[in-house]
DNA sequence: TGTTAAAATGAATACAAATTCATTAATTAT
DNA sequence: ATAATTAATGAATTTGTATTCATTTTAACA
C-alpha cells in the first residue's frame, strides 16, 4: 500500500504546482480573462493536463481559495491560542493576516474579489466558501471574547463590529499595495496603527 | 433645430432606460455573466438596439458607473457646501451616501466590485474610471479640513484615514445588506453609529 | 397618402476559450 | 526487457456570447 501513498502525494504535488500557477494568474489577470492555457502554461502542463487535476475552471478557483484561506485560519487559531489577553490575540490575528498577505499578494487580490461574494452559482451546483464563511465566524468570536474581557463595547453587535475590524485591515492593506514602490516598509509595521484606530478611532482627543 | 434637440432627449432618455436595464441585469449576473441578450430583454429592446446607443458591452458598463457616480458626488459636494463644520460636513457626506446606496441597491453592489479595480484595459484602450477617483479624491479633502478643524488627529495621513473611513461605512453597508428582512430599518439610521466608530473607535474607554 | 429617412430587429457571423479525447510518452510490474 | 498500466499531450470539438448587418418597421415630411 505504500505504492498508492506515494502515488497520493504526487498528486498531490502537482495539484499544488498547477494551484500556484493559476494564484498568478487569476492575481494577474482575474477569473475571467484568465484561461486555462494561461494556467498550463505558467504550470509547465499542456492544457488538458489540468483538466487530470480539476474538474473544470471553477473547481480550479475554488480549491485555490479554500486552501490558501484554510491555511491562514489554521494557523492563526493556533498562535492564538495560545495567550489570554483579549488585545493580545487579536494583535496575534492582525500581524499574522498582515504577514501572511505581504507574502501572498496574488492571493490577496484574489481574496479581494471573493470577500463580497461568498457563494457561485455554476449550473445546477452551488459552491460556497465555506472557508471565508468560517475566517468570518472567527474574527466575530475573537471581539466576543473582547466583549467579554471588557476592552470592545459591547452596546454594538459583535458581528459588525468584526466586520469594521475586518475592513479596515483589509483598506489599509490596499493602502499599502498602491504605494510605489511597493515593499519599502513591512506591512507588519502598520498593526500598532491599525489596533489603534479600530480601538480608539481617529478623533483628535 | 428644435426638431435635433428634440431627437438628442429621445436619444438621451432610451440610453437611460438600456443603462437601468444594465444596473438590474449586472447587479444581479455580475459584469461577465451577464449578457447584451439579457441586458436588451430587460430594456424590452432587440440585442442590436442596444449597439446603436453604446458601442460596446464595456462602454455601456463603464458609462452606467461613470453615471451614477457622477450623480452622488454631485448632490454630495452642493449640500457639503452648505455648512462649515468639518464634523457637520461629515455626517451629510455618510447620510447621503447611505441615502443614495438605499435607493441605489443594485448599484451598490456594482460599486463594490468597482472599488479595487479603477481601471480596465481593452485591446490598446485604457478605461479609467475617472470618477471613482474624484470619489476618493473628494473623501481625502474631507478627511483634511476635519484635520485643520482638530476634529481628526493630523498624526495620521488624510488618504489612509479617507480609506479607513470609506471602508467602514462601506462595510455596514454589506452588513446591512445581509441582513433578512432586508429594509427592516433604515440604513441612514447607522450614520450616527458609523461617525462614531469612525471618531471614537470601539474601544471600552 | 406616398416617399424618404431613421430606428429597430434578430438571425447569422465571428471569435475566444473551456473541455474532450485519440494519440504518445513515461512508469510500473512481471 | 517487455507488456501493461498510468499520465501527459495538444489539436480538434463544443460552447457561449459579443457584435454585425440585411431586412423590416416606424416616423418624418411633402
Amino acid at each position: 500500500m505504500i505504492t498508492l501513498t506515494r502515488k497520493e502525494r504526487d498528486r498531490q504535488l502537482r495539484k499544488t504546482d498547477i494551484i500556484k500557477a493559476a494564484e498568478r494568474i487569476f492575481a494577474l489577470k482575474g477569473f475571467h480573462a484568465a484561461t486555462m492555457q494561461d494556467i498550463a502554461k505558467e504550470a509547465q502542463y499542456a492544457t488538458g493536463t489540468v483538466y487530470l487535476y480539476f474538474r473544470d475552471k471553477d473547481t480550479l478557483y475554488f480549491s485555490l481559495v479554500e486552501e490558501k484561506l484554510q491555511d491562514l485560519l489554521e494557523s492563526v487559531k493556533i498562535d492564538i491560542a495560545k495567550v489570554l489577553d483579549a488585545e493580545d490575540k487579536i494583535r496575534i490575528c492582525l500581524d499574522h493576516n498582515l504577514d501572511f498577505f505581504e507574502k501572498n499578494q496574488d492571493f490577496f487580490r484574489i481574496f479581494l474579489s471573493e470577500r463580497t461574494k461568498i457563494q457561485v452559482q455554476k449550473e445546477n451546483k452551488l459552491y460556497k466558501s465555506s472557508v471565508l464563511l468560517q475566517y468570518k465566524e472567527f474574527i466575530v468570536s475573537l471581539v466576543k471574547i473582547g466583549q467579554q474581557q471588557k476592552i470592545i463595547r459591547n452596546d454594538y453587535e459583535a458581528g459588525q463590529i468584526a466586520e469594521i475590524f475586518f475592513s479596515i485591515f483589509v483598506s489599509m492593506i490596499i493602502d499599502w499595495f498602491m504605494k510605489e514602490p511597493k515593499n519599502s516598509a513591512r506591512l507588519t509595521n502598520l498593526s500598532g496603527f491599525i489596533l489603534d484606530v479600530f480601538l480608539r478611532g481617529v478623533g483628535r482627543k
